[in-house]
DNA sequence: ATCTAATGTTTACGATGTCAACAACAAAGT
DNA sequence: ACTTTGTTGTTGACATCGTAAACATTAGAT
């Protein structure tokens, strides 16, 4: 039983290649961790949703972990996308545009619950074996800098080493983002993820801020 | 082979039954989670370290669930102790303890990264079924709820929300624990947790404080 | 001393990550 | 067109894991 794909109406499996498996492995990683939670994340249940047999995937991942990088490397583009595109909103706003993208990242956090667990978790155990992904965590850092010093420049943010007020400003909001990713807030989660993450960015703005008169 | 502990000098083993199972399982865990990873931590590995079978352990737990769950409750109430521990230090001054909770929460993720990951981890799917663990959380939290109010009441900190204060507190250094203790900091790690942990403390304060003249 | 509940042990099962040997295809060289 | 070769999937196997069932040993109550 060569197992070609039944209908192939959709062009899913046109023979005993599969075209972009690397592609498909990935996707279905990730819609078994955001539907059935990373548990069910097994390399054997990733190939079976891909149609494939249960070695096919080391053609294209080293093992596990490697799948799990490539999985956590996408979120990071992901994430970064979305904080791009929030900024956007805000052209000539230097703080609307810090506001946004804390917003923007709390927001990712709570909406992909399980791939923000990937990217941060420690199911990757050695990071600096996967550097492209360090790379890709990067960039979304990278914004924040930017943002901050924009702010600074705009005299929104009082003057300092640029990197630790970042590192406060990342601080913050992920916290925030691991503490509902993780259900532990239960009283206050009711507040809503939104109100929260406003809360949350106008301390740290009042901290950021230069002394008021 | 009936397997009795060799030289029984030290009193570990005295026979068929261990004596204190429960205790020893619980230690023999947080020694492998501290030592080798919490890939490492197995329930077979534990009883193995345990010196006893692999089925040994579910009289005391229920499952592996059950272990690590118990393994973060006692991670929740050496902190909670640590962060007590730390406040008394400041007996009379309400910032200077809240800012004392605050280093000792984020000395106590890196200085027990493995348990800090098992106290806010995935690994442990449904919380909800471990209420005693949900309440030892609390406790700590309670710490910091009760010292941000105090400096409410001695004008430290600006009137509003109680909880939504301590939420923002709370995030502030619930995340850059969890960014150090992820490794997630690679050029900023170098200037050491505790200069970090001061820096990010410094702006909550600026955040949290009344409007300065 | 005997009975009983608690605590450990053996043995076994299915699932998992991973590897080695094999099979089917695509592309390149002749 | 035919062969060669490297790539991509498949099969089958192994060790390890979590967990359950059946059994053994002990401590304590009677």
């Amino acid at each position: 039983m060569t197992r070609r794909a039944a209908g192939s109406g959709a062009g899913k499996r046109r023979g005993y290649h599969h075209g972009d498996l690397r592609r498909a492995l990935l996707a279905a990683a990730l819609r078994l961790l955001e539907t059935e939670g990373p548990r069910a994340l097994t390399l054997r249940a990733v190939a079976r949703r891909a149609g494939v047999s249960q070695a096919a995937p080391y053609r294209h991942f080293a093992d596990k972990q490697a799948l799990l990088a490539a999985v956590a490397e996408e979120g990071f583009r992901a994430m970064t996308e979305a904080m791009r595109r929030a900024t956007t909103e805000h052209p000539d706003n230097p703080l609307g545009r810090l506001h946004a993208l804390g917003l923007a990242y709390v927001g990712f956090a709570s909406g992909h619950p399980s791939h923000f667990r990937v990217m941060f978790g420690r199911e990757i155990a050695d990071r600096s074996a996967y550097p492209s992904l360090g790379a890709a965590a990067q960039e979304a850092f990278a914004l924040l800098l930017e943002a901050i010093a924009d702010c600074q420049r705009a005299g929104f943010v009082r003057p300092g080493d640029l990197e630790e007020l970042a590192l406060s400003a990342w601080s913050i909001v992920h916290g925030l983002s691991a503490l509902l990713v993780d259900s532990q807030l239960h009283g206050l989660q009711e507040k809503g993820q939104e109100h929260l993450a406003q809360t949350v960015t106008q301390i740290l703005f009042l901290g950021l801020g230069p002394r008021q008169p």
